[in-house]
DNA sequence: CTGTTAGCGCATTCAA
DNA sequence: TTGAATGCGCTAACAG
């Protein structure tokens, strides 16, 4: 009474054979058990696990049903990138308890920016995207648009037509270097996130800036600058350096070019913490003293901001929620009208404090 | 010229039928550039994507060839639970890098140990799993099997039968005792992870342990038991505290159980770097400087281990290499005798020292 | 409560 | 090089 064929080949049919129904009805006695009697049901169920079939596959059912129960994620970066940034995993965190929630899966889909990001995303088995930070035009994003699937957009605020889910980063950059000026801090100086897609060279013109493919790091500058020139400071004046890819490593190196000047500057304004520890580690390694020499503030409040000595003073954004409310935002599948903005929260710690007295 | 039918209506047949070619040469200028013209597979493509016909239906695609480019992942926990566990995403890292280059899509699949587990399992469209730290006999791991994929096990070691990656968490732990004893540490305790799935009463008994659903709890434990047997200490004489989910927060709490013994223990061996950190707050909160009054090692070598103050002596373990090295063994699809067992290393550093001596 | 019919969209024979 | 035929495994109508 065995079979020669392997596992895979015991299908609905065979099983409907065994048991003398029709495929119909094995096929309500998985999906419907209130369509045929208790013991029938079982009498079924029991066949089939006899024969070795467990379930029905899932490739057949979803071509059937257009559902796939999986939503997919897509990142900017290098997917063991993101899994490396702390902002990318509370997001993600989000995501995952509402995925929980509703037993769906997270289909997590790899882009390169090459050829081959096609693969993947037309591949990819789910119901619907999150996009997460994505450089606008960017061909992975071109290709989720492809999909013609309900889609949610976070971090991405320029993108029209689709839900999203972001923060006012302008008004946020805003409230950290106002919190700098205020403490009478006269000579600024800017660690960026990236503004363009492609490897930054340290110095930023005003052409970088405002063709920017990252919104939010121009946002954030555009935050930045209305403060300072709020206060009555030269823009120019301010230095900036633009760091790759959120590394903790490269806003260290930028840092220290950074407080080679003369007169050094007695503020630095971070756009993530991750560039903000980095800063921190290279004030250290100069000998400075945080405050008293120098005032740093991060952006994001990430955990580990709140655990460094000096403890960051920070905007504190809702990461977790991001990806809470995308993903519900996306299983909804609502209009793109209710896209939603987050609050932010100066978080003011110990790594800022009073501007040192002019020497 | 505009349709009226929704766009995933838009099939091969259909764009077959517009460029007057037969269904096979549309899908070989999708598939198989060499089986036709560059011309024609020009004039097809461009027709198609005149007409909004993209890519291949996925679904359909998967369930005639079989194959989804896409591998499963499913964690013992609560999916958000697993994104705060620095140990969960360094593994993620590692298999998202590989999945990366693989061009393969990562499916984490979300369980919550009910009746239904079964339909997000079940229902995972992958070519195979990846199953990390599942309890032995879990509803989950049951279900996993049931798809008759290939499946690649971490961290349980005592499941027979396939590809396996681990370390050999009985001799490093065994590694981290020895360590405290020679310092001659004589009063020790243990912060232990979880042995059953069922939620920990705090007192562990021989049973429990001796049933334990964690191996790896189980294996560390014993390791433990090793060194201190072999120092000639009793080992009935060693506090245990059993911490819920690898929380900083129990592990706190089970120390300042612990610390409030008399007399009181001097070396505190954590499981896990996490109740490492809880163990060492909770040291901090009592007055305790560490390690003058209390030796503290833990276990993993997570990044906060050395950053934080003092820096956590603890046995480090590969655990990118971790994730990296299942991908691999998943999607090579090699047989069960490939089971690698990863080597690990005592990093001795600032919350261990020599016992206080005797008062 | 049960069965019949009819595709979902595709890739693969095989024959032309 | 191209095309006709076939079925991957399933579920949704509808009819009994």
């Amino acid at each position: 009474m065995t079979h020669d064929h392997p596992p895979e080949s015991i299908t609905l049919k065979d099983i409907a054979k065994a048991t003398g129904v029709s495929r119909t009805t094995v096929s309500n006695a998985f999906n419907r058990p209130d369509q045929l009697s208790p013991e029938l049901r079982h009498k079924i169920l029991s066949i089939a696990q006899q024969m070795g079939y467990l379930a029905p596959n899932p490739m057949g059912r979803m071509l059937r049903t257009g559902r796939t129960g999986a939503i997919g994620l897509v990142f900017h970066d290098s997917l063991s990138y993101a899994f490396a940034d702390p902002t990318a995993i509370a997001f993600l965190q989000g995501v995952a308890k509402i995925c929980e929630t509703a037993q769906a899966s997270l289909l997590i889909v790899p882009v390169l920016e090459d050829r081959s990001v096609q693969q993947t995303v037309q591949q990819a088995a789910v119901d619907g995207f999150i996009v997460y930070c994505l450089p606008n035009q960017s061909d992975a994003f071109t290709q989720v648009l492809k999909r013609q699937l309900p889609v949610v957009v976070v971090d991405q605020p320029t993108v029209k037509g689709f839900p999203s889910v972001a923060i006012d980063d302008r008004h946020a950059a805003y409230t950290a270097a106002t919190h700098l000026l205020k403490l009478n801090h006269q000579r600024l100086a800017i660690i960026s996130l990236e503004f363009q897609d492609t490897v930054p060279s340290g110095r930023v013109d005003r052409q970088r800036i405002q063709t920017a493919s990252f919104p939010i790091t121009q946002q954030r500058w555009q935050g930045y600058m209305d403060a300072i020139c709020e206060a009555g400071l030269d823009p120019e004046a301010v230095l900036i350096e633009e760091c790759a890819g959120n590394s903790e490593e490269s806003a260290f190196q930028a840092t220290l070019r950074i407080l080679s000047h003369t007169p050094r500057p007695t503020g630095i304004l971070a756009m993530s913490d991750r560039l903000a520890l980095g800063a921190l580690r290279a004030a250290r390694q100069l000998g400075l003293s945080i405050p008293a020499d120098l005032s740093i503030v991060g952006f994001d409040d990430i955990p580990l901001a709140a655990q460094v000595q000096p403890r960051l003073t920070t905007v504190h954004q809702p990461l977790i929620e991001k990806g809470t409310i995308a993903a519900e935002l996306l299983l909804k599948n609502v209009p793109a009208h209710s896209s939603r903005v987050l609050p932010t929260e100066l978080m003011i710690r110990e790594s800022s404090g009073v501007a040192p007295t002019r020497d």
